[in-house]
DNA sequence: AAGAACAGAGAACAGTTGTTGACTGAATGG
DNA sequence: CCATTCAGTCAACAACTGTTCTCTGTTCTT
């Protein structure tokens, strides 16, 4: 069943997503509570009233946004925590694969950053179901590892949240870090993960 | 020197105040780059043009309101880290100390935990530069504690960083906790402050 | 007591906003 | 092939925005 969509779906989809790229563009520097609808559709090359077809509101759009900017993401977690190699090692690939995120999707990272306490309920929500999802995800992996017996599930899924919260915080750093100055961030995150990591360690001493 | 403010100055400041009282209050559904001047002027009950006589624009209220609102966070510093007892304990009153806090003033809690990623460049900076200089501080009340005892100033750094980012962090869960589920929120909390405090003493290793 | 300083009010400006209803033309399905 | 569906356009609406300039009344200074 390959479903091949209609030439007028595709054509929907299209605009749909110019809708999409043209506000994460306007959203570079501004929040989402302050991005107009008429904004959003002149810089996609459409008709005010055209956006309804789409979306009942900006805040549905950004709801949206969420599910594309962290959709990106879910990828990452499996080659993250995977990963073979001494503790240091895995700790240096995930830095990296979290700045590499950040320099591919920038602004997809500071949607999400931005509008995670943001002033829009709707989609505080969803970025929030994400991240729980995520930290789901990371406590399944964690719950594999050898490092992990004895580990309650509730201890697990509290690491789970700490490395989600410092994977995030990292990722906002790492965006707003001076030209330059990323390998100072990276290099405070990776001080920071083997504190974790150590603690860890010791936790059922 | 006590500088009694003549009665023209004190009406001036309590009208500056209440700027900043009716925008904190609207900052409660919305973010800093979608308030509006006239908006802020009619909840504070003056007419518009007499903003400009406090504040060049709304991103120079922004940054004057990160100042009020993270003021009242240093005197919280020497009390929390001061403090004597054993590790749980200590973890216990930080946690109980952060809850009382975002109880208090939930509305500046709220508004540095939504503008710190937000839309608005100079508020950014000032939030940055505020808890840059409160992770100093905590780095410098660190030093003086028995358990430092052979750290690089570097790493005293890093985990007074990675302390203030979890306190902020914390803050804003428990603002958007559910009514009634501040407990779960402050459980988890205490727990991820044990595994970094475990970090901290096996650090060295 | 006279004059300057100045917080705030008021009116007006050109633009912008979200949302409506009726309309067009191409893709669709029977 | 004909009727229907529907993405997108267009015009118009009342309401709102930031900023300007002019004016008023009180406070401050000398």
């Amino acid at each position: 069943m390959s479903h091949t969509l209609g030439k007028r779906q595709v054509q929907k989809e299209q605009t749909r997503q110019a809708l999409l790229d043209a506000a994460l563009a306007l959203l570079a520097d501004q929040s989402l509570s302050s991005l107009g609808l008429r904004e959003v559709t002149r810089a996609a090359g459409i008709a005010p009233t055209a956006f309804y077809r789409h979306f009942h509101s900006t805040a549905d759009l950004g709801v949206a946004l969420v599910d594309q900017a962290l959709g990106s993401l879910h990828e990452m977690i499996g080659t993250t925590l995977t990963a073979p190699g001494g503790m240091d090692e895995r700790i240096a690939r995930s830095v990296d694969l979290i700045a590499g995120h950040v320099r591919r999707y920038p602004a997809h990272v500071r949607f999400v950053a931005r509008e995670r306490h943001g002033g829009v309920q709707p989609v505080r929500e969803a970025i929030a179901r994400q991240l729980d999802r995520f930290a789901g995800e990371v406590r399944t992996e964690l719950a594999g590892q050898p490092e992990s017996h004895g580990w309650s599930e509730e201890d697990l899924l509290m690491l789970a949240r700490l490395y989600v919260d410092h994977m995030v915080m990292t990722a906002a750093a790492l965006l707003e870090a001076p030209p330059g100055g990323a390998g100072a961030v990276a290099g405070l995150a990776r001080r920071q993960m083997r504190l974790m990591s150590i603690g860890r360690r010791h936790w059922l001493d």
